[in-house]
DNA sequence: ATTGTATTTGACTGATCGGTCAACTATAAT
DNA sequence: ATTATAGTTGACCGATCAGTCAAATACAAT
């Protein structure tokens, strides 16, 4: 049966990066291999194209995202607070991720969602599940600080895609000006998004 | 002289379709020569390459969306009811932006900047400079509305950020989730941006 | 030692990439 | 008619694209 080999890794690994940093379209498979010492005859043994890696790539950056979101919203602080550090988890990521060209990369998900929902519809699915499921973090904290009145009744299914969305902007604009501050500039904003529609 | 020939707007034309519906990347000289019946040695007659076209493509956008970003900034309404037609503008532009697969194709400046902004400096430089332009607009709106005290005293440059991000913002949503409503559903939080930090 | 399977390799396909260029044609001015 | 310029054409470049495959190798179980 044989240990699961590192080289599946090392690919998904090096498409991860490589993608992120650059774009699905400007990546090819060839790219990808050589960073990730994995011959392409390899590359399809494990993966039986570059939409599946894709897809695979996308599970995998999840993964990670999902450990530092349930960290900032499900911390010890309010449920306010906690939406509060949402602009400035996204700033210490962008602050990370800057490529070999001294460029920030803005958020994965975003890039590809952009990129691909145009053009692949497994893709763009996949994508829009991942948001709908931030989107649902984001609702359950802001139902939380509802029930502790600590934030007025709102609807919070649209004022957490709202949030989300707002986020997105910010690291859009972030990324064009290169300018990860901005991120944490234009974050003070997010809750002025929590109040009732008057 | 040769009264300008009409191969080059051809070429213009096709390139902001075929790249708006899809992307920089995927999108090949050869195609975009094709769709614009040219041949591929008058292309380069006309753009020393493909960056250049795309640089030329990027003003040629801007000078059609800065009429109707004029009309509805400009129009006989309060500054605040101005800024709250924004998204209905963005979900009308959308609604049109169809392409031949049902998708719709989201902000041509969002798209490039998102794709471009890591790999191309003078593009990235490009947009950036559109993006300025268009909060400056949307900042001069605000002006007035405080001016004439409809809107309370603001910080006017980082709340029409805060705009200019959460349209890109609900925008990428949309597309992503292929719904161009949700630009019109989430637009209405908007004016919730508008408010002084407390 | 033999068998079966997991993994790796490198050569290969046909298509396309961005870009070049010399030759050609069309047009207008003299 | 001649010349100059504007515009067009198609063949071509080396590199790369995603993807295929038969053969070689590694490894474990028997």
């Amino acid at each position: 049966m044989g240990r699961t080999s590192n080289a599946k890794e090392r690919i998904l690994d090096s498409a991860q990066q490589l993608i992120h940093a650059r774009s699905y379209s400007d990546v090819g498979v060839q790219e990808i291999c050589d960073y990730a010492n994995v011959k392409k005859g390899s590359f399809y043994y494990y993966f039986p194209s570059k939409q599946e890696l894709t897809l695979a790539v996308i599970d995998h950056i999840w993964d990670q995202f999902q450990v530092t979101l349930q960290q900032t919203l499900n911390s010890h602080l309010s449920p306010l607070e906690r939406i509060r550090h949402l602009p400035l988890m996204a700033y210490q990521i962008n602050s990370l991720n800057i490529n070999e060209e001294g460029k920030i990369t803005g958020c994965p998900f975003g890039n590809l969602a952009t990129e691909m929902s145009t053009q692949d519809e497994k893709i763009r699915l996949h994508l829009d599940n991942i948001f709908t499921k931030i989107v649902s973090q984001i609702e359950q904290t802001l139902k939380e600080g509802v029930q502790c009145e600590e934030i007025h009744p709102i609807d919070t299914h649209s004022t957490a895609q709202a949030i989300f969305a707002y986020l997105e902007g910010i690291i859009l604009l972030a990324k064009t000006h290169n300018q990860p501050e901005m991120i944490k500039a234009l974050g003070g904003h997010i809750t002025q998004l929590i109040s009732p529609i008057h």
